[in-house]
DNA sequence: GAAAGTATGTTGGAAATCCAACAAAGGAGG
DNA sequence: CCTCCTTTGTTGGATTTCCAACATACTTTC
């Protein structure tokens, strides 16, 4: 566990939180690591809810099928952040959503109904935690709102720049990566991949973007696009 | 304030909480009501954030303009309901949506950082109340996903239909009444009104609901829709 | 390095949506 | 009761998306 100590302070979660207590409050909440190969299971539909997923290595992709099989992709979840913690907060009996490995990795699985409960061991740290828990929260509802924004979008061009906009935004520079691939991007998006990729090339021919697998590049000419 | 107990201890945020307290703890929140008439702004986009509001009568509406004009209707807040809870506890600035009444009503207003403070009156209280928060932002994130699952539906029937299922469930009955006009749920499930109206014109002649206004029944014969 | 498998780009026809404009049905107010 | 105004339903053409199928990279594996 100690080897993640790096990882785990960068958690918002745990921001605040010093090498020992960590120690002390990982123990505390129950806190079991688990391997996960490449594109398998994390969770699935309908398992148990009450827990806070952290990942330590690799990705997680959070998605919801429906009866047709039709994806909806979620979220992303990178080294150091969160998730299941809103399905658990909010008391739900079992989770609505599965989640996948995209590469292979580590997570760590913490009790959220101790996280709740005062305990004697850290209790000054405690409310701290709480406090960092509300904030992760209430982040990842504005993660959620952002999404809608991009799906309320009409057409499928207007989804796929208001998502660039916002990621050269969010990591600062017009150039930037994107933790999808083609099919995941169209599955978070709500639109079909090959219309998509289609877009995306008209975009790229009109000179108003540049990419290369994950990478991308807009230009800030701006430009009529056929 | 008195005369708000009634919706004040159904509200998410009061579980808990006596009579008695409740006038402790809205005083050191800093709580105050205000009027707002009908189609007033409760507050709008780039206003600063830190408050959450309740709803203590009629309706208010949380929507979010883009640049082009359409309009995404994010929530409806009814009385004892809170709302900008999410965007307070995130931490952000400014608001990024914006809200109006749907009827007139009184909204009351109260301080955020005051409730992640610890205060010296009612400490006892603040610790449930900052749990009772949490399970507020954590719900609402919820219902932000349940929208996202009706909006990543690939066609505008699926859409309504994933809608009406699900208002179905969380009012326990196959007769219930909605709480959009049908512009206004069009911009929820983010497609075209007037689509949508001929959409759902199509599933009343194949006897699939009944509706009027915002009246619906959904009837449980599963035939072939045209 | 060849082969198999996966991811991405491209295309064409069918289907659905969007948009604007109008018709019809209600409600509010005088 | 009438008029004005808002909401809801309807229609048709232009646009867009969906879907399936295929072509072309790129990766992985042996």
């Amino acid at each position: 566990m100690e080897k993640y100590f790096a990882i785990l302070s960068r958690c918002s979660l745990f921001a605040g939180v010093g090498r020992e207590e960590m120690g002390l409050m990982l123990n505390c909440l129950g806190a079991r690591e688990r391997d996960i190969p490449k594109g398998e299971p994390v969770f699935l539909e309908g398992d148990p809810a009450g827990f806070i997923g952290v990942v330590l290595e690799g990705a997680v992709q959070v998605v919801r099928d429906d009866y047709y099989g039709t994806r909806s992709v979620l979220t992303v979840v990178q080294p150091g952040e969160i998730f299941g913690e809103a399905f658990s907060c909010a008391g739900v009996e079992t989770m609505p959503v599965s989640a996948f490995a995209l590469k292979g990795g580590k997570v760590l699985w913490l009790d959220c109904k101790r996280m709740l409960t005062v305990c004697s061991n850290a209790c000054q740290f405690h409310n701290r935690m709480v406090a960092n828990l509300l904030r992760a929260v209430a982040r990842k509802n504005l993660a959620l709102s952002r999404k809608i924004q991009f799906m309320s979008q009409r057409t499928t061009k207007e989804k796929i720049m208001a998502y660039l906009l916002d990621q050269a935004k969010a990591q600062g520079s017009s150039e930037f990566t994107i933790p999808h691939d083609r099919q995941a991007l169209a599955d978070f998006l709500g639109v079909e991949r090959s219309a998509m990729s289609a877009e995306i090339g008209k975009l790229k021919r009109a000179g108003i973007l540049d990419c290369k697998g994950p990478w991308f590049h807009l230009r800030d000419t701006v430009e009529e696009i056929d």
